[in-house]
DNA sequence: CGCTACCTAAATCAAACGATCAGCTTTCTC
DNA sequence: GAGAAAGCTGATCGTTTGATTTAGGTAGCG
């Protein structure tokens, strides 16, 4: 027999055309899972919407579980990478100012991706092995750095005293919300929820709410 | 006169049997539409929650659209109801301390029926008929009744100077999010969403954010 | 060249979907 | 108390779902 076989295990190697291709069924994935939901997804939309036919989602990944986990994956490691990034960036900068432009970070990537958003409402409403793996391998880390910076403001009194779990919610929910209802914003307001003055008015107001007027006084006596 | 046969179109009797029913299967169908989506929803699971068999659906509902249409329009009628019973019950008092109560009502009920904002987040992220038909029948009034609220309180320098439809959507974001997430709010910091002193606090974190401390002057100089 | 990764095309599978129907039981009415 | 309608069920229709299979074609690499 070869003995030349059993030392090599498959090599494994992948061709730039397939991350190309893994890459849009990715992204059609994250957008019809977030609008429609993981049970309203069907993976021929899925498919469609990548320009590419149905049997090669299974050709890329094993299931549709499999696909929405590499989904959501992707998504979520782009905000905490754009977060680190930006946080390392403020190194030396006093902590109220890097906190509001933590901030305004935060709901510039929701805006641009609201796709975070819808699909973390889509899953975490009810309890079930897809809310278990998205907390534990994103949420809560996110959570945990979050509250602790908001239990920080809030005792050096940059910030209302809040208990840090109500001021996540929040401003996970006065941030985003938004850009999330995107389509009925545009209905409801005629404002125009991806068009960047709309985003910096609302990263102001949420702002304003949170930190109180830009000048860093606040409250003041 | 007793003409009896062609005088009398069809009486339509509903037997008193027929409203129970009825009633279970659209509190059913609420719940199971605002947790999974109109098409993760499927009539198998709401009969059986309901615990009815799934024909039934199809003999009091003429389609799943319709059992849609009729489970939404319950849960939206009943918030204004409640809205507008409470601001009739404000009569006379000062604005802003009835637009601070109108707040903590509006978050009581979001707390405990988070499928509102559910079902909003689930149809409005998308164009769609669905979402046309929720937002001219149900949300556009509210839309305008707050936005107008929190303009006059906006002038007046009761709330920070935000343009309303930025304060509409913080307040809905705000407000109901942790509730809408209730699971994940639950494993996450460990509170019970549901429970009164959650809402409470809640309802008492969103309000000191807007109109500030409860003593009515804000900003003062 | 030959091998393997990548991808299309078309057909198919069992399961679950919304919807419908005939028929049964209950309840009101005359 | 008999007849009719309302209320409800089991069986089943055609469709769509996720997934798999078969067959074939193209491109990069040793």
């Amino acid at each position: 027999m070869e003995s030349t076989s059993a030392t090599k295990p498959p090599p494994r190697v992948t061709r730039p055309s397939a991350d190309a291709t893994r890459g849009a069924i990715l992204a059609a994935a994250l957008d019809v899972f977030s609008e429609r939901g993981f049970d309203g997804a069907s993976t021929r939309k899925i498919a469609a919407r990548a320009g590419v036919t149905q049997p090669l989602l299974n050709y890329h990944f094993s299931s549709k579980d499999e696909l929405w986990r590499a989904a959501v994956d992707v998504l979520f490691t782009r905000l905490a990478d754009q977060l680190t990034a930006r946080a390392a960036g403020l190194r030396g900068v006093d902590e109220v100012t890097s906190a509001r432009l933590l901030v305004r970070e935060f709901i510039g990537f929701s805006a641009r991706n609201p796709q975070v958003h819808r699909i973390i409402t889509q899953e975490c409403k009810t309890d079930g092995p897809q809310m278990d793996w998205l907390v534990e391998r994103h949420i809560q880390p996110l959570y945990e750095a979050t509250a602790s910076m908001l239990a920080s403001l809030a005792e050096r009194g940059a910030v209302p005293a809040i208990p840090p779990a109500h001021l996540y919610y929040i401003l996970t929910g006065a941030g985003p919300t938004m850009f999330v209802l995107g389509p009925e914003c545009r209905r409801l307001t005629g404002l125009d929820p991806s068009a960047d003055e709309v985003i910096e008015a609302h990263a102001d107001a949420v702002c304003l709410l949170l930190f109180g007027p830009d000048d860093g006084a606040r409250h003041a006596p």
